[in-house]
DNA sequence: TATTGTTATACTCTATAACTATA
DNA sequence: TATAGTTATAGAGTATAACAATA
């Protein structure tokens, strides 16, 4: 095989090792969680937990979360009162603009959080316990690489 | 510090690294999940691909995908009766048991799964092409390691 | 008049209860 | 009589359209 076609087809198996990569990575992010979130049990709902970890990073409006969750204005309005109900969500009026509401957990909402992190964690330390310490020290840097890259 | 402290020490040691793992890995899997899921689009929802992808493996019932899915019979029921009027799910009558209906998928079916599964990894594709071909074998030894473990 | 948020109404997915067909 | 599946009906989340309050 003359030098230039060994090149090219270098490239060609970098190309094939890497879309079998993308495919193989897909399926294992993607299993695991799944699986953690089909095996930890919790009582707000999925689409209650997701505004509740914004809100933990900081405070939003309505329409804010609205867009950010991609769901319409009402649906997310919807949402905030049954959180506000639950006592894990609190709505306030903007001190420099009267139409919008500025939303904050609560302690309770914070704790909540907290209980629901925990649960999910536990479920994974569970899982990552019978590992080598290689194996280990893998996921560790993969984790790493991964958040680093898919950091949105 | 005495020997018997230092060993103690390492196994604390040992453990609050493997909770950081657990958490940081759990992070990972999810982000990547959720982006994947969020920056794909589908026509079809969520819940039909899950019983896709399930027939897509071997035919079962419709009882028995509403145990795996852990969903209601009826609820099922309903979205199985969605698929097949897309064409791209089909029931047949078992030839044991009278009673139960044999699901598979049609050529359509198929063809959409296919689809659907090329536009994810697509997108994996896309984020992994810029990596040091370090850092996709360290991804690669860790795709196999998780799809091992977490193996449902 | 434009914008933020909520209420009115309809559609979809889910559930439990009742029903049909088969074993 | 028991089981597999579907139909009847109700509850929750989401959407668009209409409305209220504020800028």
């Amino acid at each position: 095989m003359p030098a230039q076609d060994q090149t090219a087809s270098d490239q060609t198996d970098s190309a094939e090792r890497t879309a079998r990569l993308a495919h193989d990575l897909r399926i294992a992010c993607m299993r695991v969680s799944r699986r953690v979130r089909f095996e930890t049990t919790s009582t707000i709902a999925p689409h209650q937990l997701s505004v509740i970890v914004r809100l933990a990073h900081s405070s939003y409006s309505s329409g804010e979360l609205a867009a950010i969750e991609r769901v319409s204005a009402p649906s997310m309005s919807r949402t905030v009162g049954a959180l506000v109900e639950l006592g894990l969500v609190e709505r306030a009026t903007d001190s420099e603009d009267g139409r919008v509401v500025r939303l904050s957990l609560t302690p309770a909402g914070e704790r909540e959080l907290d209980e629901h992190r925990a649960r999910r964690d536990a479920w994974m330390n569970e899982h990552l316990d019978g590992l080598s310490v290689e194996d280990r020290e893998l996921l560790a840097r993969a984790s790493e690489l991964l958040n680093r890259v898919f950091d949105q």
